[in-house]
DNA sequence: TTTATCTTTCACTATTTATTGAAAGTTTAA
DNA sequence: TTAAACTTTCAATAAATAGTGAAAGATAAA
């Protein structure tokens, strides 16, 4: 297989996975071109290899920088920004994590305490607040335990992991 | 908190941490009514409950029988079909890793496979060649993983985790 | 069988989400 | 300052996704 046949085929399919976990197809195709390409990227670029408008490849980008994947850099003697994306798969790995528990997780757990004053004690209400109280203590434990992943600790991580799984 | 407003509440959340983890939105929320009622429902009930469409509810309910997360139940003496959640979390989390798993993991590994024969050997091959690799063996070890949590295999989750984050 | 009850399908429609591109905003070199 | 080079915004539009409902398909009691 050809190095452009290779790069092309990791765009679409790591474009593929990025939109099935929620997150936008052009946001993860510009994450993986920026991945298979060494040398930083400009604006046009990424306009050119996959064909997307201005807007569109601005607006992406500035979502990748937010999540911590993808870093601008200024080359000497340019006016142009250009951008790079990070290398180390795991730590990758850990700023997705990140994001998608402030996204994600926080919110719900917010809504999980919201209901956990329920008047009523019919069996109804006691069972139905059982489940919210299960919820809820997992949750929390997820994201505690998300939270060691993402700040790289190993010690509470697995501490965190033992008392879970215990 | 009234028990019939903390339900709805309850519903709308699930429903919106789904549509963010790239479920559809009326699928979570069939999934939180069945949670929220610990009688099976009929389609009726969804349809009603929810106010969505037959189609809809049908289609919604049998994806969730797909994931594993309800199940049918059959009331003596009638002929509907009525539907009821699973009531442990762990079992729940365990159901939606493994069907997550197979969807959006394994063909992200099956693409990296493809990508392994590069003929060219530039150091920009090189360079992405290192890359995909980091991020086959990654996604490989995160799959192996996931796979032992579904089996509930707390011995080989440990060594796997160990090995993963050693 | 027949028929009433319930389930499934699918072409159409509605809703949501993503993308465009031109205009406005910003920065920097001269 | 000014003006060229670049970035950002956002209303309009396109594309993707979800939802509807009526009709066809099952199923089981009579």
């Amino acid at each position: 297989m050809k190095l452009e046949e290779a790069k092309e085929e990791f765009i679409q399919a790591w474009g593929a996975l990025g939109s099935s976990w929620g997150i936008n197809r052009t946001m993860s195709s510009i994450h993986a071109l920026l991945m298979a390409n060494n040398e930083p990227l400009s604006t046009e670029d990424i306009m050119a290899a996959l064909q997307i408008s201005r807007g569109n490849a601005n607006m992406n980008t500035r979502a990748l920088i937010e999540w911590g994947l993808v870093k601008k850099h200024r080359i000497a003697g340019d006016r142009k920004e250009f951008f790079v994306a990070g290398k180390d798969v795991w730590e990758m790995a850990r700023q997705i994590a990140k994001e998608r528990r402030k996204r994600e997780l926080n919110p719900v757990i917010e809504s999980l305490e919201n209901l956990k004053d329920i008047e009523e004690n019919s069996e109804e209400a006691e069972s139905f607040k059982k489940r919210i109280n299960d919820l809820h203590d997992f949750t929390i434990e997820i994201s505690g335990l998300v939270d060691k992943f993402t700040r790289n600790d190993r010690n509470w991580f697995y501490r965190s992991l033992l008392k879970l799984l215990g």
